[in-house]
DNA sequence: CGATGACTGGATTCGCGTTTCCGGTCATAC
DNA sequence: GTATGACCGGAAACGCGAATCCAGTCATCG
């Protein structure tokens, strides 16, 4: 049912879809949806929450596997690349109006606090790759953030802008970004720090991902 | 007149201003704004158009007076800073429709062929830097002009964006831009090789400017 | 019990006649 | 020659009743 649902809304849009769509593309009927959820926000919400939950859940994988990913250079171009791919996630991060309709507004509201919670880790992330000497400390770590933001928006901004002529392919372009905010914030070699950092780094987002694992349970009625 | 309409632009916005408005607020009968301009779309886009020339010729005087000004990282920082007090500007590089109305259409057109002339003279001027040794030569040069592209749309953006704290002033701000470009493309103490390329930038960028004066001035009747 | 779809009412959209608005013109005044 | 504002007509905004849609409910069924 969340697939079918997923799936129309990056077709059509939050507005465009009603719940009957969805139950009939899922094969069941429009009150089963009613069983299972208390309304259609809590629906869609759900759906973005499984989603963001993935993007989190890959991301934690990642850093078990390879412990460079720790790096936000890595970090962020792996999340780019799963952007890439994930037609609900992208929307979201993107804020797509036309996608998410009035659910920009509730989304932003309740996943602010899980938000809140992925910022913490960030922020912790940064503290712990600091003094592994991952990261420089030329700049203060909220201003490191602040470019870290800044330039993640950029590259997914600039695709969908109006630019003709795209240079590079998708890898190329994650490689690009991993290139960028590695000069901007990182330490040269910081990759051979990054085995210090990612158990606990594992750990941390594991955790954020169980939480929003948790969180959108939650939301299903049985 | 060019002045009242640019007021009256960025507080309302193109569909809301009205040739009357204009007028009344220039105080000059309606008939007289007809007598220089052929058209209402002509009149702001000679507005959009002068403002551009205005930021282009900025550039090329802070070249004339301060080499360094040539590398992208130091010549983005300053635009960024232009652009946060022109307010004609910023909705027009941000591509805003709310206050662009129909004009982010057309004058993307008409621009367009000034555009596709800054396009060549920052691509030449990017072939003078490496030529120079001021940018790096571990990426191609188009990649080099899509990861500027992106930074700099990413720090225009992620003002403009759902970001409840902004954690620097404006002039920061502008530093962390330089600082990511400059670590991003530039080769350390590229400084001291831009005095070597000011000149030829300085006339390339006089030249552009000189263009869009033209162009401007062209669109007034008299 | 879990599942369903007919049903309801509040909201949204549609159709369309009427009014208002405003870009562009031009006869007039200076 | 230059400046103006009354004026024109097409387009957009408005009003409003009718028609439609759809989230959410609930009686019914298996």
């Amino acid at each position: 049912m969340l697939d079918a649902a997923a799936d129309l809304l990056v077709r059509w849009g939050y507005q465009r879809v009603t719940v009957e769509d969805v139950a009939r593309h899922a094969g069941i009927g429009k009150g089963t949806v009613y069983l299972h959820f208390r309304t259609k926000d809590a629906l869609f919400l759900t759906v973005l929450l499984r989603s963001h939950h993935h993007v989190v859940a890959r991301m934690a994988d990642r850093m078990a596997a390879d412990p460079a990913e720790v790096l936000p250079s890595r970090m962020t171009a792996s999340v780019y690349r799963d952007l890439a791919d994930d037609a609900v996630v992208r929307p979201l991060y993107l804020g797509d109006p036309e996608v998410l309709g009035r659910l920009a507004h509730e989304a932003a509201e309740t996943l602010g606090e899980l938000g809140g919670k992925r910022d913490v880790a960030s922020r912790r992330l940064f503290g712990l790759l600091r003094d592994a000497g991952a990261l420089r400390t030329d700049l203060p770590i909220e201003e490191q953030e602040y470019v870290l933001r800044a330039v993640a928006t950029g590259f997914l901004f600039v695709d969908s802008l109006s630019t003709p002529e795209v240079p590079v392919d998708r890898d190329r372009r994650a490689e690009l970004i991993a290139h960028s905010i590695a000069a901007a914030i990182e330490e040269p070699g910081a990759a051979a720090q990054a085995g210090a950092v990612a158990p606990q780094a594992v750990a941390m987002f594991r955790e954020l991902a169980a939480d929003m694992d948790a969180e959108w349970r939650r939301r299903v009625r049985r």
